[in-house]
DNA sequence: CGCAGAAGCTGATATTTATCAGTTTTTAAA
DNA sequence: TTTAAAAACTGATAAATATCAGCTTCTGCG
């Protein structure tokens, strides 16, 4: 799975959109038996780093970003989750509280499954044990490519980069494959590359000028992905 | 588990040099039935990003480094593992080729485990899975917590870490608790902090003059490990 | 022991990126 | 529809950090 052949957008995902695959009907059932479903609005806090975590959370519809707060203000953002996938679950899993927050970056639908039910199920199901195993390995890779990107790239292929991740994420969301309209604030941006939000601001007039992208707002449209890609200078 | 009562060392460290204790001791017996002991000197590849796993390793005597190499030479250290601690599992359990490369960092003794024992003792312990998970998960926060500090904390504060985290590594060298010698390359730690070597020996030179730490060629030693927790600003 | 290469170190300079102090535009609530 | 707040945007400046070029000191090998 790579983007356009060059770039490693595999190495950009987490991988627990399938997970679920993995239970028999009657397992299934039982891991939802008690969810409980909420809307979250564009936003909205999920849970917050340092809380005890009571269960974990499956994104029915919509889009969740997973981030860090430093020093008052400035989000640094670690990933972001589509639906389909699960969030919530290292912290239930170590036994610790929340390492991140996560809030909705889009109208979203999202389940609550209580902990006692998924590790009911992870007792029970060793397949659905063996494809979580899985699922976090791959984010080890995730992570330290996130680690390295953010240590070693400049400012312009680093917001590159997030766009061609995002534009992944957005894909669905259209019907063609061309010219993909993501919807995300400068300051998301921001905290995606890890760059001030007026610098992101001054790279997409930029990236813009050079027939890359247009943009009308919060509205950002991929004109030119393999232009993008060079830009942000991926092996 | 945290030091001196205010940094969160927890949130640097992999949990991984207590998973073997899980298992029996025939469990054991097995999965180290056709290891073979190797030998590295300072600086030897153990293995390399990009390449395919064949099993996993376990670090008897040494540290190791993980790291990611980018746009050729400059490497950033994503963590260092000390003895007891098992590397390598993640691209075998995710079934990928290795997300980093793995060197010694100072001459190391280490078990090559051949991945089909050990994904045959993973099928065949519950609790050795279980704790595998945990582990996995625990590395979430390890690596959020990194990623977050490199992109919005500034040099010294980076290097103030890097020096904290490795004193913790170097502790139980020593007999004493206090005055702890670290030995390690300008280069090294320029990786971990993801600086420049030039201004890792400038930043070094202040802690020096500030009383922190002494150094000689390679050794460093922390002298006032108070002081440095305050210089890294971390809550 | 001598020597070559690596690592450590220094100062000067360039570059990148953040910060600041606004203005304009958009958005959503009253 | 008005309007207040939030987000987007701009230019100027400051700060942080990298880069470069050269020098010195170690270190391990022959």
């Amino acid at each position: 799975m790579s983007l356009s052949g060059i770039f490693p957008i595999d190495r950009w995902n987490f991988t627990t959109q399938s997970i679920l695959n993995t239970l028999s009907e009657e397992e299934y059932a039982e891991l939802v038996a008690n969810q409980s479903d909420q809307k979250y609005l564009k936003g909205d806090v999920i849970f917050r780093e340092g809380s005890v975590p009571a269960g974990i959370f499956l994104i029915r519809r919509g889009k969740v970003k997973k981030y860090k707060v430093d020093n008052l203000a400035k989000e640094q953002i670690i990933y972001v989750a589509n639906h389909g996938e699960l969030i919530g679950y290292h912290a239930v899993l170590s036994e610790e509280r929340y390492p991140d927050s996560a809030a909705a970056i889009e109208d979203s639908l999202i389940s609550f499954i209580p902990k006692e039910d998924f590790i009911s199920i992870l007792h029970r199901s060793p397949a659905f044990t063996q494809r979580l195993l899985k699922a976090l390995s791959h984010e080890f890779t995730v992570l330290a490519n996130t680690i390295s990107v953010i240590a070693q790239r400049t400012a312009p292929e680093r917001l590159a980069i997030a766009l061609i991740v995002l534009r992944e994420k957005y894909k669905d969301e259209e019907s063609g494959e061309k010219d993909i309209v993501l919807n995300v604030s400068r300051m998301d941006l921001a905290g995606m590359a890890g760059i001030a939000q007026e610098n992101v601001i001054r790279l997409l007039k930029e990236f813009k000028a050079e027939g890359i992208l247009e943009s009308d707002g919060r509205k950002i449209r991929i004109m030119d992905i393999k232009r993008l890609i060079k830009k942000s200078n991926y092996r």
